[in-house]
DNA sequence: TCTTGACTTAGAGTGCGCTCAAAGTCCTAG
DNA sequence: CTAGGACTTTGAGCGCACTCTAAGTCAAGA
C-alpha cells in the first residue's frame, strides 16, 4: 500500500504520516523499487491505535515512549500496561473536570432561556449578532 | 485587588491575566494611582468562568466571541446562549469518542494483564478479544 | 534611606503538532 | 511520447496559548 492509501485508511495526511515516522511514532517504512514507502495492513492497525491513543489528549512524547518500548520487544509489557494505565487514569481525572464544567454550562444555558424567556433547544434557530463575522481583534477569525 | 492577588485568587499567572486583557477576553482592568490594575470580585467570577470554558476545550476565539456578545449588553442573551449550547454540543460528542477510545485502551491493559499471567515471553502477540471488534497490535517486525 | 518585590510596558520566545514549500523523481493513462 | 499526479527529500512556517525578558516605576518595611 502507498503513502497516499495509507493515508486515506487512517484518516491522517501523508504529509503527517512521514512526520511521524520522522520522529520515530512510526518505524521506518518498506521502501518498493523506486524508493517509495510501501505499507502492510499492520500499519493501520498502529496508526488506528495511535489515533485513539490522540483522542484520549496524550501527548506525541508520551506516545513515543510507547512505541520505544514496544520496539523494545516483549519484555516491556508492563511497562507499556503501566503507561497505559498511567495515562488512562489521568484522563478520567479529565474527564470529570470536563463533566463537572459541562454542569456549569448546563445551568448557564438554562439561566439564559429563563432570562430571555426562550427554551435553550431553540438557541440555535437564532442567528449570532454577526453571521458574517467582524474581525475587533487580531485574534479573531471566523 | 492587585493582579498578583487575583492571580492568586483565580489559579492563573499574572502574566495570563495582562494577556487576556491585551486580546480582549478581560475588560482593560481599572488602575489605582499609580497606575496599577485594580479588580474585584466580578473579575474573579469571569475568570472562574473562562476557566471552565478552556477545560471543556472551547479555544480562545470562541471565548472572545462570547465576551464581546457579553460586553454588547443584555441583548445578545440568546446569541450568548447559542453558542454555548452549540459549545456544549460538542464537548458532548467529542466525550462520547474519548469514552470510545478509553474502552479500547481498556481493553489493551486487561490484554497485558492477562499475557503477563499466562507467559511473560509472549506479551503483546496476542490477540486480544475485545468487544468494540478492534485489534490493534503487530506492526510488522518489533 | 535603602532595599525588596510587585508592578508597568512592548515585544520576543517557547512547545506542541502539524502543514507546507521547493525542487526533483517516477509511474501510468491517453 | 507526453502530461499529470503521486511520490521523494530537507527544512521552513503556522496557529495556538501562553510565557518570559528587558527596562523601568512605585510603595512599604528595616
Amino acid at each position: 500500500m502507498k503513502i497516499g492509501d495509507l493515508a486515506k485508511r487512517t484518516g491522517i495526511t501523508a504529509h503527517t504520516i512521514r512526520y511521524y515516522e520522522r520522529i520515530g511514532l512510526l518505524p521506518h517504512a518498506h521502501r518498493d523499487g523506486s524508493g517509495r514507502r510501501d505499507y502492510g495492513e499492520d500499519s493501520v492497525v498502529w496508526i488506528g491505535f495511535l489515533s485513539r491513543l490522540k483522542t484520549t489528549g496524550m501527548p506525541i512524547r508520551d506516545m513515543l515512549r510507547y512505541a520505544k518500548l514496544r520496539a523494545q520487544g516483549d519484555s516491556t509489557g508492563p511497562a507499556r500496561a503501566a503507561l497505559l494505565s498511567e495515562h488512562r487514569d489521568r484522563v478520567r481525572a479529565h474527564l470529570a473536570e470536563i463533566h463537572s464544567a459541562l454542569t456549569v454550562l448546563d445551568t448557564k444555558i438554562a439561566g439564559y432561556g429563563e432570562t430571555e424567556r426562550m427554551d435553550p433547544n431553540d438557541a440555535d434557530t437564532h442567528n449570532i449578532t454577526n453571521p458574517t463575522g467582524a474581525r475587533q481583534n487580531r485574534l479573531g477569525r471566523d
